[in-house]
DNA sequence: AATGAATGAGTCTTCATTCAT
DNA sequence: GATGAATGAAGACTCATTCAT
């Protein structure tokens, strides 16, 4: 249903491509999306054909990692909405994508940015992930404990800059505190 | 006194390097540190031995686009600091970085990120940054304009997250006031 | 004798040889000599693996569809030797290896070369060849009609590029025949 | 008018576009078109960014030396019928064509093959060949010297499998001239 | 025996940098 | 000093061949 295998790989395939889709993920998020086929291919201990067999092109072994990515954050997300209140629901959604955003800037904002330019192929995932901010949002708004005025797109804008602040402030995780007291007094309904 | 020229280049060499500078910086940020050499040149109508004449390799190119920024950035926010009372100050320089990074999403951070392994060569400017974003913050403060646990390093953050934010949001402005408003909401001490 | 199976195939292996075979000949002749190994196997029905197992290299593979094909002009010329005057059946040769090549052009001449560069397996069954366009040749010859100072090269040399001339004019059934006819009247002897 | 430099290229350029030109025609010739980039250009001794420059991509080189081919050819045959009579100059032609077409043959036929499915840019000067085979053609027609029957499709046929038995005799220079014999045998008017 | 996933050498093409004009 | 042609290392991708299942 979300993840769509046309035929079942046998199993040491799967693997592969599992751990291709992994190893990518850390690496482009660590040396940002330059690193070469072949690096990506080492790490993952295969050869290059092996990688290219799995994912055409090297965009779409990109464009397969925001994929999982999306669809991780939109699980969570809903997942959060089953088990708290909207207000508990809302920060914590901020914090979930926030540390999960750590160590990977490159492509951090790429995955939240799901609201603008995504490729075919994302285009799916992102609507449903924006539905669930749609959901967070406007609970969190009812329930009182967010402004009204914001939106959507907004809220992407603010997850994405907020982790950009916070990556900015790994090495001090006091700073990190700071950065969401900042936000989440800013989101604050006015009075 | 700040850049290092041996001798003093003749006038069409001096203009050739600051055309080249000012072409590269747009460049950049419309399209991109991957924008090869040869469009640079291009763009500011000279050949590629020309450019790299005056800059050795493409990362000085890019390091001599940032040196100026961060100039910019130190003396306009040093004429602020003396026009305006602290707290005016304040604001007007988050303004001002953030829309001088509009449109230029792609090295914005880049620069603003004068705290983080910044090359050799933008060591010092880096710093006079942070003297001059110390000075306003601290007297922010003082005025009780600004929470006063913040320091210089989560300003930058902040200062670089917000430009991203805004930069998301370029297509609505009333969103782009919107994130002013939840920034400056939140900066304000908590009573 | 000709064909060399160490020890007789399973059924299934044989039918799987004899189907590559086949539809390699078909893919070769439709497609070039350029398609890749997994294309014919698909073609094949059944994986490159299996390709591999009959054939040790695609050029292998390649040199047994010459064979056949060698081998094949050869028991049909001498049918042709066998059931009409030497005349009749050196025309009736002239159009079968024409007509067979048709739509195979990308390795018809290779085929046809039998005369020059032929790969150590297909050095015997070329031999063979040779020896029955010399008896098609030299009957017709004999009898007045065909010009007397044509050898078997010469002959070899107008087979295949008659086959050539023929292929380029596929969309013309009517230029084909004048092709024929060119070249039917210039083997007359002169008067 | 007919090679269209945009702008003239400087005197050492235009040597190493010329020499390229030159030495991939050689080239192609001799070794197919599937001889790499990097041989071509060692080849011509320069390196692959070279030819590169001049060529953007390798289909574009095998396209350049068609073209430079196709209006040679074109040329050749002007002035061949601006010289001698039309019966002599249709035979002249087809001695031309095949003897230019000597040691070329994986090529020889793309080119003289000017009437099929020939890449855009080609197709004018390809438009332009089949023009003076028409001159030729009807030329020597007109004057009784060749089939009435035959058309410029047909010649072209004729021309390319021609060149491709000739190739084929290379070793032999007395066969080329029978093969010459059998073909201008048969391409005299029936009576 | 058959399968098709894995391999990696080899191909085309790009682009920062050098150098002859 | 300026120019842009030349260079070649490096990168994405292909495909004959091997090998685990």
């Amino acid at each position: 249903m979300s993840t769509d295998q046309a035929r079942p790989l046998r199993a040491d395939a799967a693997r592969n491509r599992a751990r291709l889709l992994d190893v990518a993920a850390q690496v482009f998020a660590d040396r940002g999306v330059s690193v070469t086929t072949e690096e990506i291919a080492k790490a993952a201990g295969v050869g290059v054909g092996t990688l290219f067999r799995h994912f055409p092109t090297k965009e779409a072994l990109l464009e397969a990692v925001l994929l999982r990515r999306l669809e991780t954050l939109s699980t969570e997300i809903a997942r959060l909405l089953a088990e708290q209140d909207p207000a508990a629901a809302f920060f914590a959604t901020f914090t979930l994508v926030i540390d999960q955003s750590a160590g990977k800037n490159e492509y951090a904002r790429a995955l939240a940015a799901a609201g603008i330019d995504v490729h075919q192929s994302l285009q799916e995932p992102a609507q449903v992930l924006r539905a669930r901010l749609t959901e967070v949002l406007t609970g969190a708004q009812q329930a009182g404990a967010v402004r009204a005025d914001l939106g959507v797109p907004e809220l992407q804008a603010l997850l994405v800059g907020t982790a950009d602040m916070v990556e900015r402030l790994s090495a001090d995780p006091a700073g990190r505190e700071r950065i969401f007291s900042v936000i989440f007094n800013g989101l604050r309904p006015s009075r």
